[in-house]
DNA sequence: CAAGCAAGCTTGTATATACAACTATTGACA
DNA sequence: TGTCAATAGTTGTATATACAAGCTTGCTTG
C-alpha cells in the first residue's frame, strides 16, 4: 500500500473541475451550494467552502454572496505570460549568462520619459546601459532611466555582478509593472551591440516598475528577434 | 459614522506588507508564525492563517511545513502579462473590430506542426486564416491548425461571427497553453495581407492550446510591429 | 564523540459552530 | 394589483478545537 493519501478538499475540486471540462456543467451553470457539497461529500462546510474558494481563485468559478457560485465564463479567462528577468531565464537554460556595462551616468532626459517616470520638471534622471550576453553572445541590450529621488546610489553599483533589475528590487521593493512588448527596427549603434544587421527585427519590451513610493524605474530591453524568443507556459 | 469595517485578516495582511515594503523586513526573514501573530492581534489561528495564507497566493512569503514563513525572495517574483483576445482587446480600445475568414479547409502538414499537434502520423489536420481589422485596418493574420480529433465542426463554422478562439474554448474548454513571442520579416504574402512592406518587423505570437484530451490547436499569430503591441498592467 | 531518538515547534487539514451580509422569493397587506 | 416586509438560502468572516505531518533542537545513549 503505497497510495498518497489525497485530501478531501482536492478530490472535490477534481469533481467540480471535472464536470466543467466534460461540459457537463456548462458557462453560467449553477454550482452546487457549499452545504450541498458538504453533504454530498461528507465534509464540513468550511471543507467544501475551500474547494469553491481555490476554484474561483483560478478563475474558474464565480461567487456572489447571496446568490450562489456559478461557472466562469470560459472567454473571459486570458492566459498570463511570464516575464522573467534575463539573467534567471539564460541560467535556466543552463546557458553562461554575463553582463558588460557601457554606461552608468545622470543625464537630462526628455519630456517623453520624464512623464514615464512621473517626474515634475525636467530633473536629473540616472541613466544606464547593459548589454547581456548568453554564452558569449549577445542577447538584451538593456538601456535603464531610474528615478533619482528614490534610488539614491544607483551611480555607484557594478552591473556586471548585479544585474540593474536585481538591484532595484532590493533597494525599493518592487510591486507593481506595466509591460509593452513591440517588435522593432533598432537603430545602426544597436545593432551593432547585438551584432545584427540593421534590417533584422528586433523584440523590445518596455517595462516600467513601481514601488508604493512612485515610478522608480523604465527599462528599455531590446533583443535580436532571430535569437530571443519569449516563452512561457502557463495556465489559464 | 460611515466608517467601512476592515476584515481582521486584512488589517493583518496590511500589516505584514507595510513591514515587507518599508524594508524592516528584508528576503528571506522569519515572518511570525500564525500562534504568533493570532496572538499579537487577538485573533484565531485560522483568521492569521488567512493573512500568510493570501500573502504566500500573492508570492510575497514562502511557507514551509515544519520550519516557518518566510519573506519571498524579490528576484523571483516574476511578472506576469495577460495575453488577450485581439477582438476583446480592440473592443475595450473602444474601436470596431471585424474579421475576414480568408481560407478554412483540412490540410496535410509537415512533421512540424505534427509534432506540436502532437499527432502520430500524418493525419489530416484543420487549417484556418482569418485577417482581424481594427478600424478597417488590418491588425493581425491568424494562422490555426486544429486538431481533427478532438474538434468535429471546425470546418462548418463561420468565424467572421465567432473567432476560432472562442469556438475552441467552447468546444473543448481550454486548460493551458503555452506562448512563444518573436519578432519577425514576415514573408511577401502576409505583409501584403497586413498592407505593410516587406521590411517591416512583424510581432508573432505562437499558442498552443490543450485541453484535458490533449492539443487542441496551434495559432500563430502575425501583427505588424508599427501598429500593434502587447500591453499589460499587472502586479508581481 | 556520534548516532539516533524524542520533544516541541511549525504549517496543513478538517470539523462544528456562530453570526454577519447579501439576494431572491414568498406572502401579507394596502 | 402593487408594494413592502418577512423569510429562507447563499456566501463571508471568525472562533475554538483536534490531529497530522514536517523540521529543528537538544538530549540521551551506546
Amino acid at each position: 500500500m503505497t497510495q498518497v493519501k489525497t485530501a478531501k478538499f482536492t478530490v472535490i475540486k477534481q469533481h467540480i473541475c471535472q464536470k466543467i471540462e466534460s461540459g457537463e456543467w456548462q458557462q453560467h451553470a449553477k454550482v452546487p451550494s457549499e452545504n450541498e457539497l458538504a453533504e454530498q461529500f461528507s465534509v464540513s462546510r468550511m471543507t467544501a467552502r475551500r474547494a469553491l474558494q481555490e476554484l474561483t481563485e483560478q478563475g474558474l468559478l464565480i461567487r456572489s454572496q447571496g446568490s450562489g457560485t456559478f461557472v466562469a465564463t470560459f472567454k473571459s479567462q486570458s492566459s498570463l505570460l511570464e516575464i522573467r528577468n534575463i539573467a534567471d531565464e539564460i541560467q535556466e537554460r543552463g546557458h553562461q549568462h554575463h553582463a558588460k556595462q557601457l554606461t552608468l551616468k545622470a543625464v537630462a532626459v526628455n519630456e517623453e520619459i520624464t512623464i514615464l517616470l512621473n517626474l515634475k520638471s525636467s530633473e536629473t534622471v540616472y541613466y544606464s546601459e547593459v548589454l547581456h550576453f548568453e554564452n558569449d553572445q549577445p542577447i538584451q541590450l538593456e538601456q535603464r532611466y531610474v528615478n533619482s529621488v528614490l534610488v539614491k546610489n544607483y551611480l555607484t553599483q557594478d552591473f556586471t555582478k548585479i544585474t540593474p533589475h536585481e538591484y532595484l528590487s532590493s533597494e525599493a521593493p518592487l510591486t507593481e509593472a506595466t509591460h509593452e512588448i513591440e517588435a522593432v527596427l533598432a537603430d545602426k549603434n544597436i545593432c551593432q551591440l547585438l551584432n545584427i544587421e540593421t534590417s533584422s527585427p528586433c523584440l523590445q519590451v518596455k517595462r516600467r516598475t513601481w514601488s508604493s513610493k512612485g515610478v522608480v524605474s523604465l527599462a528599455i530591453l531590446t533583443s535580436p528577434g532571430n535569437k530571443y524568443r519569449l516563452g512561457s507556459h502557463l495556465i489559464f
